[in-house]
DNA sequence: CTAACTTCTTAAACTACTTTAATTTTTTTC
DNA sequence: GAAAAAAATTAAAGTAGTTTAAGAAGTTAG
């Protein structure tokens, strides 16, 4: 569980009793390279911590074609909130891009833990506010820059991410082909 | 104060002497049509809440283009967040389109407010949550959609935005140019 | 260790979107 | 309410990124 406070210690301040109170909430599982943990029209009952590994979270668009969202790895949260909060059925995929351990806390004790530690309240809304920073920093990107420059962009902002993930999935989160990126590649040895 | 208060009671439960301690933290203000509210690289210490009127987001890229990042009108927060809380000068530029009454508070106030009324918490905590999810949309819109069905997206979205402000404005949101924009809307009469 | 499969690269033809520039329409200002 | 300024439209030429297709390199499974 050491991973998960420690994540928790450093947003906000808080006692052991309150700390252990959530780390309770949580159950550890494991989740194969390639295996889903998400599908969009299934059921949501659960979010998740990283403690190791990668996944990406992905939806299909009209013509049916992957979009990568976003690549979540070590102590990062990932899954379908909206659907997750709202009680619907998921909007995403979520798959595994190497063997990954996480924790994670069902509806009913995300809910308990809102209600009876304060705490929570306030690690969850930090933690919602500099994902919002993440994406409008990431909204920006994509209205103002080339691809070539938002592929620097993200070599700079996840270096060891690039070594872990296909180019195939970089260049999808990025919004572009494979061959482009494969091109911009090329152009930079130059 | 009562579109405010309004907001409020929506989103959270609230006792009235916990809404009234938060609405007297905040200040009304007037900007006028083209008024700039915030400036880049300028001292930000103050958030708002709109009473009437609208405004826009934008940054330039490292062309000196501009590129709006968001509108928000009656009844939304704006601001300069990320500089706000982190008590830096702004990255974003902040202009009135309309004559715009607002409800601002600054810094110390906002603080008091996270101290002092678990509330205010909660609600700025639903307040970050429900951004992070339209911004997640609009990075996935971003992703998947052609300009002209972003275009389709925006007016069902905000169908009575797009009378208020100005196409070349809209153009720039959706991260096209306005001749691009302007062709798209020929295209749909046919 | 080899076969099967997936990913990556290259290149040529194509399309969505940009640029430039000129004209028309709308809005602002005095 | 006329003059000036800003926004919107149109069209032609140009560019960033896509599509298609084929071969090379890397990964996975038996």
């Amino acid at each position: 569980m050491h991973n998960l406070s420690k994540h928790i210690k450093e947003l906000i301040s808080i006692s052991d009793e309150h700390l252990d109170e959530i780390l309770g909430k949580f159950n550890e599982k494991v989740f194969q390279k390639r295996e889903h943990i998400l599908q969009q029209d299934a059921k949501v009952d659960e979010v998740y911590f990283i403690m190791s590994g990668c996944v990406r979270t992905y939806v299909y668009d009209l013509n049916g074609e992957e979009h990568n969202i976003t690549f979540s790895m070590e102590n990062w949260w990932f899954g379908d909130l909206q659907s997750f909060i709202k009680r619907n059925t998921g909007v995403y995929n979520i798959q595994a891009l190497e063997e990954t351990k996480v924790l994670s806390i069902n509806n009913d004790n995300w809910n308990l833990l809102l209600q009876e530690v304060p705490a929570f309240v306030n690690y969850t809304r930090i933690l919602f506010r500099n994902t919002m920073f993440t994406q409008e920093n990431r909204i920006l990107q994509n209205l103002s820059y080339t691809a070539a420059e938002r592929y620097d962009f993200f070599l700079k902002k996840y270096p060891n991410l690039s070594q872990r993930i296909s180019q195939k999935h970089i260049a999808s989160y990025l919004g572009i082909t494979p061959e482009f990126l494969s091109m911009i590649r090329r152009n930079k040895k130059d």
